[in-house]
DNA sequence: GCGTTCATGTAAAAAGTTACATGATTGG
DNA sequence: CCAATCATGTAACTTTTTACATGAACGC
């Protein structure tokens, strides 16, 4: 129940409507928890039946303002404090790795070769935000700060990685066809 | 749709059931893409029934052997080659560090200390798996062995980050509240 | 007036989790 | 014969994605 969190975090700092909400996930969190616009408002709408956040204004245009309410406050500590992250990852990426035996030596490397740059471009773009992010002394902009400094040694190691991962495949000498040096399977199926 | 093409690719090394199939993805690729047992049951119905496998021989105990199809075959083949990552990541474990100013500094520095050792322990049990897994020839060994330097270099990652992060936290000097140098927020909502 | 931004929602489908249910076969 | 392993499935639920739908208010 991570959205839940988040949200109640970002509440925690102070009232906003779903649209301020989704605007901030979009610049802050959603490198750490992507969310869509109908997941916040769905979630928005169960946090209040739940009681852990209230409309605290009602604005323009059907705007509520959720402030955090007490629960919601103690939720949101027990959550940062008593529960154990869960420390699942998916990555599609990695998956196609396992893989990469179906294709010719060639392919594989481009494969790993085009990794390595997406990982370079990820840094370069998350470097950008250094610059941006290195004003607020708010806690959001303090902590998201030890986030960032996150992604910029984890782009580093996908790059270093991959490019590691490019030469390894290369080296090898079409491993399965040893007589003629030849790439035992062809773009063909 | 990751499972799917996961199934697939381990289809390709040759026919498999449910069950083979979960033992493998157990140990091999549940690091970078978990399954559960009914998803990988009901995976391969649909796979059946779209016609990229099929049962191939049924056993004792309702045993039902797949092997991949060529429309299998081409459509791995297409994931690996022409799909592009997607690169979503999520992370409850980041996730909580944006809102770790809702806690007093001891507090957030040992999260971050407990993360430090978590992957600590993930790293070491990573390592044990170099040895157990460095016999293979196969492709999923040869091409996991890729993927095991990557979980390597991830754990390490993590916790050198982890370490860098408490001891920045250690330094900051209880920051919005330099007069008295007290700790803004106590454990008590 | 008109385009942009603000603002909220619903519906359907896909993916993933958890729990339950059932029973055959094998090895000691 | 009995425990462990093999083996498959269903049901209910939660989470995430994608698409659609609607309209008010603001600024120029």
């Amino acid at each position: 129940m991570s959205l839940r969190h988040a949200l109640l975090g970002l509440l925690a700092q102070g009232p906003a409507s779903g649209y301020d909400l989704m605007k901030i996930f979009d610049i802050s969190l959603a490198n750490v928890w992507p969310a869509t616009q109908s997941q916040v408002y769905g979630e928005l709408s169960r946090l209040a039946d739940a009681g852990l956040v209230k409309v605290a204004a009602e604005g323009p245009r059907g705007r509520k303002e959720y402030a955090i309410d007490d629960t919601g406050l103690a939720e949101l500590r027990h959550w940062l404090t008593e529960v154990e992250p869960t420390h699942v990852h998916r990555s599609d990426m990695l998956l196609r790795v396992f893989f990469l035996g179906r294709l010719d030596r060639e392919q594989a490397a481009g494969y790993l070769r085009r990794q390595a740059e997406f990982a370079a471009g990820r840094h370069e773009s998350l470097a950008g935000l250094v610059d941006i992010v290195s004003e607020g002394e708010d806690d959001l902009s303090v902590y998201g700060r030890l986030a960032l400094e996150w992604g910029l040694r984890f782009t580093n190691l996908h790059r270093e990685w991959a490019e590691w991962a490019t030469a390894e495949i290369e080296k090898w000498p079409s491993p399965r066809d040893p007589l003629t040096g030849e790439a035992p399977r062809e773009t063909g199926g």
